[in-house]
RNA sequence: GCGCGCUUAGCUCAGUUGGUUAGAGCGACCCGUUUACACCGGGUAGGUCGGGAGUUCGAAUCUCUCAGCGCGCACCA
């Protein structure tokens, strides 16, 4: 007789099929589940839900993704099979600036730039761009054997999420949560856009330091092209060698470009022991000279602007970039005798644009701000009350620890692709009229508004907000938009979500953002549990990079060794919140063991022809203890299932299965069914074995759909379950 | 600078509340093709659990300390 287990098993020739099967059921719509068994009955009036990490929809997947993928549909079907109302809710994100920037390198090919093109335009093709390549991140998340409900999928750029999206906007701005300020902002010259502090790194540079003369000073400083308008020297009060100075002395001193009046301010943010313990300020181009002069109400002046080149306050040195003109103005800064020295060995951390690596100038700029001390009040008490938890549980911690140091959130990015802040500014305020000053003394010069406002008084049309909102501020709250808040009966059913499975990398930019987003519209938590993964790296734990050229296409090694194998590859031994390693061996390992199971099949067919499961014969001592045993192992697996440690669970299933079932058991049935000719015996073990074999393929289940699902259609001729409904998928989880 | 984590077999990592000879996968070596499977089976070797000190009847596990590595946050002009 000739059957499909004849030959290896080829992933290839099923898995599309599998998958189909599945989608068609309709099953991965938790309102559409068939009725449940006796066992899974107590569980379905509830819901577990997961909302996905929408993944970039402007490419394919990469290997974090098909991580986080496989532990979410390894949670989701387990929770299914036991019977709950499993929903997985997949979605595709715009990615503002990571998008657009991806789309500069397309347009930098045909030699365009996105400087100077029609915003709208600019727009419409990013757009199409972007929905070109969502098919491919959905294909691969198909690929991945995701259970998710497509019915359901939900772009952050929809019209119903930007809607929403704008409501917190003009709630939090009614709320006073929000506000319009000049501040001191993190600017890329080269995107010519704002960043938050979480897009931008730090890395180590060595520059000279330089010593000035500043009349009867010294100061020091690595960038002497910031300090044509310093007019300001600041002290520490406690400082002993200074204590001559007053605050608010005034000073004729000699500076690069000629004579200027200087101010002694004494303020305690100087660290007395660095440098000369004197500094001058630049409050235009530096964070904490903004905040000293802020402190001390002083002028603030701009010296560099938005392209990166010196103004005309720098005389002779105006319009050059700052690379060319450091060394010159050093070489004047000598020749007028104000160079006292130069240390050569200076090493401080220089933020960069965490996408071009390059310097990030600081400048003030009216934007929009969150006000993040309010908000993060609710974060903070949420999770000290233990009702969001953490895995690992030391990102409790981290989590607080940022919650109680943020700072205010600027949310305006001067990109096209995002979502428009619905601001609108009335400029110049109304012209007055006659016998009516006091309206318009009241006259609104900000309104937000999704559409076009009129000025009630002088009727004229109000300019809008050219920005758009930093990603985050929609994806922050992605859990209950995606759900459809206020309205939409899924929110009612499915919110807050049981479970936010995300890389750890994301503890900063995006949890916490959707914890208060979530906690102040909804007033709810948006999730019980956060379960960080950690990163996918190379084989030697190197991080993956395009420059380093060691990226692993995981959906080549999918193709190669099969979903199954890959899926448990990245499961065993991965502990939550530790980087992974990953390797083609290591998934090589999980083929031979796909193809074990697929050999197992073989033999259980071959061998328990007529056995119906449902028709329990009596079972002899040794059948009753493997049972017995196998009743145990299900306990622990669950367990471990219920806990989260899927790396434990799977190596347990793994082990279990080919050390346990296929080498002792079946060797041992096989002695049995040559040796014995006692019908009750060989019943007795047949039964056995396709019970331990059906009930380790639905164990097996979570972590290897495919096979498993494959398998079940083909012994199912066999009655292997009483309650078979040909799906394994919605089987029953053993107890 | 502050914080977090890691250091266990050649490599990648488990080891739950301290409890008998410390485990897995991959790799290495030896033997074996008796029909589920060579994408296999049987077996072997390989670890003073980073160093040191302490608590304990007992420590890979708890405490302290030293060293090395990784990560995060912040920052000094």
């Amino acid at each position: 007789m000739s059957s499909i287990f004849d030959k290896p098993y080829d992933p290839k020739e099923h898995e599309e099929n599998i998958y189909r099967t599945w989608e068609e059921s309709g099953f991965f719509d938790p309102d559409k589940l068939p009725p449940p068994t006796a066992g899974q009955a107590p569980n379905r009036k509830k819901p577990f839900t997961i909302i996905m990490p929408p993944p970039n929809a402007n490419g394919h997947l990469h290997a974090g993704h098909t991580l986080f993928i496989t532990l979410e549909d390894i949670m989701i079907r387990f929770e299914r099979m036991r019977g709950k109302k499993a929903l997985w809710v997949p979605g595709a994100d715009h990615a503002g600036f990571e998008t657009q920037i991806v789309y500069e390198r397309e347009l930098e090919k045909q030699g365009r730039s996105r400087f100077g093109m029609d915003h709208k335009k600019l727009y419409e093709e990013i757009l199409a761009f972007t929905l070109e390549n969502k098919k491919y991140m959905e294909a691969d998340v198909r690929a991945m054997g995701a259970s998710c409900d497509w019915s359901r999928e939900k772009f952050t750029l929809d019209e119903d999420i930007i809607r929403e999206t704008q409501r917190t906007f003009k709630q939090m701005f009614d709320d006073g949560l929000v506000y319009r300020g000049s501040r001191i902002i993190n600017w890329c010259p080269k995107h010519q856009t704002s960043l938050s502090d979480v897009e931008t790194e730090f890395s180590e540079q060595s520059d000279p330091f330089y010593f000035i003369k500043y009349g009867p000073f010294i100061i020091a400083t690595a960038r002497p092209e910031t300090k044509f308008g310093d007019k300001y020297v600041v002290i520490h009060p406690k400082d002993e060698r200074y204590k001559e100075y007053t605050d608010g002395q005034k000073l004729e001193v000699e500076w690069i470009n000629g004579k200027i009046t200087a101010t002694v301010i004494k303020d305690e943010a100087i660290d007395m022991a660095f440098g000369t313990g004197v500094m001058t300020i630049t409050p235009w181009h530096d964070a904490i000279d903004f905040e000293i002069a802020e402190r001390h109400g002083l002028e603030k002046e701009q010296i560099i602007d938005w392209r990166g080149k010196l103004l005309p306050i720098a005389g002779e040195f105006a319009g050059m970039k700052i690379k060319e003109a450091r060394p010159k103005i050093v070489e004047k800064l000598k020749e007028k005798g104000l160079l006292v020295k130069i240390d050569e060995n200076y090493k401080h951390n220089v933020r960069a644009c965490y996408k071009c690596e390059n310097t990030i100038e600081p400048q003030i700029k009216e934007q929009w701000f969150v006000k993040m001390k309010p908000l993060a009040k609710l974060a903070i008490d949420a999770v000290e009350a233990e009702k969001i938890k953490f895995i690992p549980e030391n990102y409790k911690k981290i989590f607080l620890y940022w919650m109680e140091n943020t700072i205010d959130w600027n949310i305006s990015r001067q990109i096209v692709w995002g979502i428009k802040i619905p601001a609108w500014f009335h400029k110049p305020k109304c012209a007055p009229i006659p016998g009516r000053e006091k309206e318009i003394e009241k006259c609104e010069n900000i309104k937000i508004s999704a559409d076009e406002p009129r000025c009630e008084h002088c009727n004229a049309k109000y300019i809008q907000d050219p920005d758009t909102f930093d990603t985050w501020f929609s994806s922050g709250q992605w859990p209950y938009l995606v759900l459809g808040y206020p309205d939409n009966p899924d929110f009612k059913a499915y919110f807050p979500t049981d479970i936010m499975e995300t890389g750890h990398d994301l503890i900063f930019r995006w949890v916490p953002r959707m914890v208060i987003f979530g906690l102040y519209r909804t007033k709810n938590i948006p999730f019980h549990t956060v379960y960080l993964h950690g990163l996918v790296n190379d084989a030697k734990g190197k991080k993956m990079s395009k420059s380093k050229g060691n990226v692993i296409n995981p959906l080549e090694l999918s193709k190669k060794y099969g979903t199954d194998a890959l899926r448990i590859g990245l499961i065993v031994g991965n502990t939550p919140g530790t980087d992974l390693a990953l390797s083609e061996d290591r998934i090589r390992g999980y083929k031979n063991f796909a193809n074990k199971i697929w050999n197992a099949a073989r033999f259980v067919l071959i061998n328990t022809g007529g056995i119906e499961l449902s028709k329990k014969p009596a079972l002899q001592a040794y059948d009753q203890q493997l049972i017995d045993e196998l009743n145990l192992f299900i306990k622990d697996m669950t367990s471990d299932m219920e806990n989260f440690k899927y790396y434990l669970a799977a190596e347990k299933i793994y082990h279990y299965f080919w050390h346990t079932f296929a080498d002792k058991i079946i060797e041992e049935a096989k002695n049995r069914l040559k040796t014995n000719n006692d019908e009750a015996v060989k019943i007795s073990t047949k039964w056995a074995v396709l019970e331990i074999f059906a009930t380790s393929l639905q164990l097996l289940h979570p972590f290897m759909p495919f096979i498993t699902e494959k398998i079940w259609q083909e012994l199912s001729g066999n009655d292997i379950r009483k309650a078979n409904r040909n799906l394994l998928m919605v089987e029953e989880w053993p107890q």
